[in-house]
DNA sequence: TGACATAGCAGACAAATGTCTGTTTTATGA
DNA sequence: TCATAAAACAGACATTTGTCTGCTATGTCA
């Protein structure tokens, strides 16, 4: 290969292997040494190692395609969350067994505490969760006052604000055209799935 | 290893996989061996070539670490998108260049169309976009009317509904406390950065 | 021009990794 | 209980890949 200006090619190695990481495989130093046309492994090897000292790159060293975007370090790895239909009593377990359709999220809990549902009717518009949205949930067996919960009350399940009233439990919408559940006094079947923990909503 | 029934081994194998790919790299036959003390190389590339055989898994002969999730060949792959602090004129480009945090997202456009921000102020209230949120953003220079848009009014980067007036450019908050704003007139200098194509809240 | 740092080359070795053939053990269902 | 399929093991070989030592070529700058 020609011989190019201090720098100049390390930059274009680092585009490479960026690219190539992020398109989900990071290369081989022989993957390097072949994409640039280099005649000597040690010429990749080379610009490679040099990224890591600059920090550019991170690198697990000795095992095969071991150069790593250093962000990477930081951040929370992707989790794959089931998203669920619709809800029902009982189904919740059997349900995330079988998922249709998995969506990926970044969260601090768990893979196997979270689930994702669509949100229907506008109970909860002035707290900027449209139906359609799409909510997270972490699957919890109780919440604290204010908190955007998914419960089953009766045979649907709901996302209301969770509000203690004289030890009694109250949901809240957040909309005036609805009204607060009481579920002991409504009667109706009551269980907390779990808390609202990330609204995603798709616009395009 | 103990035998286990049939297909009970695999499918612990698929969600490692799977796991592993999704959090950056793709196993080799003999981290899988290891992952479940399996004492020949052979046991785990058994399970992993069956679930290829059966579509589970993806894979690229002979090279190191070649398997995959098919899924994503249909279902949109995932995507890193770089995250913007604050935007300002002109450096948009740049800032994508070295972004400090990236997210990840799946959606139906190209990677380096992507970025994401954070909201700040309430002007968007009633579009259900609140302070903190974060949008993903396609960088287009036109927008259609009703489309959320971000565009770049005097030195801050805006989130606002996109109409057309008499010909004329306006943007729209969607908060009766807030007033449009129309660029010609205001005489501050505008650009259109993009469309809003995603709104996401954490709230845990 | 000449010293120096960087770029690039040659060739090799060792470890990691993919792959293969054949055998043994266990679960399952007729 | 017996046949069959699946699971697991043993041991090996070939290729890929990471790594190393020593060398040559070129750009940069005083």
């Amino acid at each position: 290969m020609a011989y190019t200006s201090p720098g100049e090619t390390r930059e274009k190695i680092y585009g490479f292997v960026r690219d190539r990481i992020l398109s989900g495989t990071s290369p081989t130093t022989r993957e390097v040494q072949r994409a640039f046309g280099f005649r000597a492994v040690q010429s990749a090897r080379q610009h490679l190692e040099k990224l890591v000292l600059e920090g550019k790159l991170a690198k697990v060293d000795g095992r095969s395609r071991g150069y790593r975007l250093p962000e990477f370090g930081k951040a929370s790895p992707p989790q794959l969350v089931p998203m669920l239909g619709r809800v029902q009593a009982g189904e919740l377990t059997e349900a995330m067994e079988n998922p249709p359709e998995y969506i990926m999220a970044q969260t601090r809990f768990e893979d196997d505490e979270l689930f994702a549902l669509t949100v229907e009717g506008e109970s909860m518009l002035h707290a900027g969760i449209l139906p359609g949205d799409m909510v997270i949930v972490r699957r919890q067996p109780t919440a604290s006052p204010g908190d955007i919960v998914v419960a089953l009350v009766g045979e649907e399940a709901t996302v209301k604000r969770y509000r203690e009233r004289d030890g009694r439990v109250e949901l809240h919408p957040e909309n005036d055209a609805f009204s607060p559940i009481v579920p002991r006094e409504d009667g109706a079947p009551f269980s907390l799935l779990g808390k609202v923990i990330e609204v995603r909503r798709s616009v395009d």
